[in-house]
DNA sequence: TAGGTTAGTTCCATTATTTGAAACCTATTT
DNA sequence: AAATAGGTTTCAAATAATGGAACTAACCTA
């Protein structure tokens, strides 16, 4: 409901800018956003201009053009470090890319949608539009439909509500009925595949991250690609995976930050 | 000189808040980030509303304590991607990592300090202050020193009067003379040193990684103990990473944004 | 359990910032 | 020399932010 908070708060609109410039995933110049954007020029220009101020965004004077700001890559790290599952999953990470030699992705909801929070390539990478940091959508990827198959009572509707059904590919499922037998199959399965449902030729396993309690953290998943590999073959890998995330889950409720002490070292000088 | 904008711009106000509450690296309650900051109450409330509304911030109601939210993450990770440097870097941190099996840091300058870009640590890994996404002085790193003595001409005075000159160890250099002096010797060495300027016990060979117009892209250290080794050894490392820093440098200038078609892909849904 | 203390939330008249159409620059192009 | 494109500034009107104080909820404390 909150969709577009129209003419509410500059620091959303700033953010927004933020975010525009972002998705470019490249330098921009002010007549590249413009075009993008909803704003007046004068406006946009202004905000622009604040969210360099504030080094958010930095401004390139020679080839004239924006670019993601340091104060955000600092920013960007606290972030990372604090995105619960990252820090706590990333040598379980390691172990299992190390195990499979496949492409292995860890993944967070955000919203309806999915977030590749980390990655591991495979050890020969594979083109593929996942990308830590990257978003997707929930309803046709492996890490997506396994954190909704397993998601609380009551959450699921207004979530499929968001998702987009776009027909990626001939096997994507395109209809919330059709993606609830499927959320159904998974559980009655115990584990998720995708079955190149998002891109043509990529097959991956995907179990969630759960708290004993039956919160769903995020999501594990192995990847590969029907050239080398079958889904039944990635099968073999769930008990790993349901392993590897079971131990994070608990680490995650076990752990909850040890450093109570960190900024007593941290006085601003 | 823009010290402190006083009563500008909400955005930065917003922005300062979403600071503080990273700076204490861990979920804090409200109380705590109004202690620390300089907001009324009210004020502070909103604006955390607003970036908790916005996603830049999480509130867990349980716990009933805000953290980093999930867009700065989505955020985090264009950031660090873009920041041309880390992503270039990464492999050749790796092999130098492995080389050397000490530890080594990629920083770059963040107004008129250094930013630790991305670290990998020793073998035997030794605790001390710098970490990916922290900010430390300049005047009294190995890696800030080597990037302010190749700092171009007429941008030194700037930097010098923003550093605070504190003397964190005996060996510290707490005076702008003093620095140039040290500055003139790293360029007729060709590399920066760090004699336990900063931590007692620390210390580093850093080298710059210039563009071949003379621009300062940031810097590279290899950095141990005086338990572990002395100063004479670790300059033995930096013909490596001599050529580690040029071969970034180079990678940089010719890959400047491989991947200008990534857009046709992204579409919003 | 009344009485107090802390922590978080809302109100609202005042104040300050943001807005954006239009005018204005300043290189480039025709 | 005139026109265009890309960017920047102005200024009165419109809008949003401010913060003191009042309020609520939860948790102590005696």
């Amino acid at each position: 409901m909150v969709a577009r908070p129209a003419s509410d708060g500059t620091v959303a609109k700033a953010l927004d800018v933020l975010d525009l410039v972002a998705s470019f995933g490249r330098p921009v110049r002010f007549s590249d956003v413009l075009e993008q954007s909803s704003f007046p020029k004068a406006t946009l220009y202004r905000l622009l201009q604040t969210l360099v101020s504030q080094g958010m965004l930095a401004f390139d004077a020679d080839r004239s053009c924006y670019t993601m700001g340091i104060r955000l890559v600092r920013l960007a790290h606290v972030a990372w470090a604090q995105s619960s599952l990252a820090p706590i999953a990333r040598p379980h990470l390691d172990r299992l890319s190390a195990q499979v030699g496949e492409t292995v992705h860890l993944a967070q909801l955000d919203h309806a949608q999915v977030l590749y929070v980390d990655k591991r390539n495979a050890r020969m990478p594979i083109p593929m539009y996942s990308q830590a940091g990257k978003v997707g959508p929930a309803y046709c990827t492996g890490v997506g439909k396994a954190m909704l198959a397993y998601l609380p009572e009551g959450q699921l509707p207004a979530i499929l509500a968001q998702q987009s059904w776009h027909r990626f590919t001939p096997k994507t499922l395109t209809s919330p009925d059709a993606l609830q037998k499927e959320l159904a199959a998974i559980r009655a399965r115990g584990f998720a595949l995708d079955d190149e449902e998002h891109e043509p030729g990529i097959i991956c396993v995907a179990l969630p991250v759960m708290t004993s309690g039956g919160a769903v953290l995020g999501a594990l998943s192995v990847t590969s690609t029907t050239s080398h590999t079958d889904l039944d073959a990635l099968c073999a890998y769930a008990p790993l995976i349901r392993d590897i995330a079971r131990t994070i889950a608990q680490e995650t409720e076990t752990w909850r930050f040890p450093e109570e002490d960190a900024h007593s070292t941290r006085k601003r000088a």
